[in-house]
DNA sequence: AACCTGACTTCGG
DNA sequence: TCCGAAGCCAGGT
């Protein structure tokens, strides 16, 4: 076992995104950062593109860093939406959600954020 | 090899 | 809060 790192960029953010537990989310620039390449978010979303599994990756927990849905209307973004809504994530007016409540947090299990 | 595009992020007005 | 421009990395043409 001379390597074991063999997974690629692209194969990291997949296992990350399988992991997010169901109701939360995660962003680009996060999944990014976990997968060690925290500038990277552009390559997440090429990741889920170039994916063939996507059909069993909870893809649709993958979000923008402002909490709102890139897709395009009509482009998968209803799809997005709704099945987020399903898993009790909500969305305000301008279809933006509370990143501070639902972000996907790995270590920090739950930390008080007492916030001000 | 060069140029362009993209499910992004961050800063400034 | 919304919009536009610049920076970033990798894949496709």
């Amino acid at each position: 076992m001379s390597k074991q790192k063999t997974l690629s960029f692209h194969e990291r953010v997949k296992a990350l995104i399988r992991k997010i537990p169901r109701g939360k989310v995660a962003t680009y620039g996060q999944l990014a950062a976990l997968a060690g390449q925290p500038r990277a978010a552009r390559q997440v979303a090429w990741a889920l593109h170039s994916s063939s599994d996507k059909d069993k990756l909870p893809w649709h927990r993958v979000i923008n860093s402002q909490g709102t849905i890139s897709l395009p209307r009509m482009g998968g973004y209803e799809v997005q939406r709704a099945l987020l809504e399903k898993e009790k994530v909500r969305f305000g007016l301008r279809d933006h959600v509370d990143l501070e409540r639902y972000q996907w947090q790995p270590r920090a299990a739950r930390t008080k954020r007492g916030k001000s």
